[in-house]
DNA sequence: GAGTTATCCGTGTGATGGCACGGGTGTGCG
DNA sequence: CGCACACCCGTGCCATCACACGGATAACTC
């Protein structure tokens, strides 16, 4: 059982692992690579301005189209096509076609944990967050 | 007032703002682009394996050193010190020196929707997205 | 004091990302 | 039938990024 237990600062016993019963408990209950991959993706596509307020603009209207999610964003249809291109080829919109126009909505699967805690409970922080003027608690 | 209400797909009157009363509610709830970016920079910090997996292992046990953190992840202590960086740099975890090494833990300050909401719901999701096999519930 | 160890910092590099640009497609309108 | 429109796609440009590498620092051991 090497009896190291706990290192203190100096001992060259245990070498690298320091202190070998919390890297334990972490390496159990850590994500493995490929988890932390799959977060890393779905998170990235919340990571961009353009993408997380899209994302918000259709939870709260149901369905919109191209120019008009550009114009209520403020940015260029070029922008807004582009975002919702990304957003399309990973699944989390999805497109209906009506004549000459596109119309977008969240996609049916669209994962709620990432609905209810990215889009609102984030969003509602970085509303918060930043220099807060009073800051009442 | 126009008088346009519903512009049916066609009408050229409305021009650009198709169906202006959705686009007024979407711009009315959005989060300015400000917010945007805030939201975004935040969200990139988790958006990387490596310090997503980082934070998660500090939520886990206190406090570890870098070798240890690096040993825990599989990854090299140049990976790990160099995430660490970030996210001291961004005021996401801080330093405690002792001796001739570093133990990092979750910062004070560190805001709990992300903890809650990123750290723990959304690794959650991404431990059963992914192709599933059996899926119960 | 010399040597080793744990970590930090600055820099180079290959990779990725966001977005503008140009050209293309299908649609509605006169 | 020809024009304008809303949108899509492929590509190029510039910025950012994650990480490796090399050198520097402080501390512990002998």
């Amino acid at each position: 059982m090497t009896a190291t237990g706990k290192s203190t600062p100096g001992l060259p016993d245990g070498a690298h692992p320091v202190d070998p019963e919390r890297v334990e408990r972490a390496r159990a209950r850590l994500p493995s690579a490929e988890e932390g991959d799959r977060l890393a993706s779905v998170l990235t596509l919340m990571a961009d301005p353009t993408r997380a307020r899209l994302l918000y603009a259709l939870d709260e209207v149901d369905e919109l189209c191209v120019g008009d999610l550009a114009l209520a964003l403020g940015v260029s249809e070029d922008a807004a096509s582009y975002g919702l291109r990304v957003l399309r080829t990973a699944g989390l919109v999805t497109r209906r076609k009506e004549g000459r126009m596109a119309f977008y909505r969240l996609a049916e699967g669209f994962p709620e944990p990432l609905r209810q805690h990215c889009l609102h409970r984030l969003i509602a922080m970085s509303h918060r967050s930043a220099e807060d003027e009073s800051a009442d608690i």
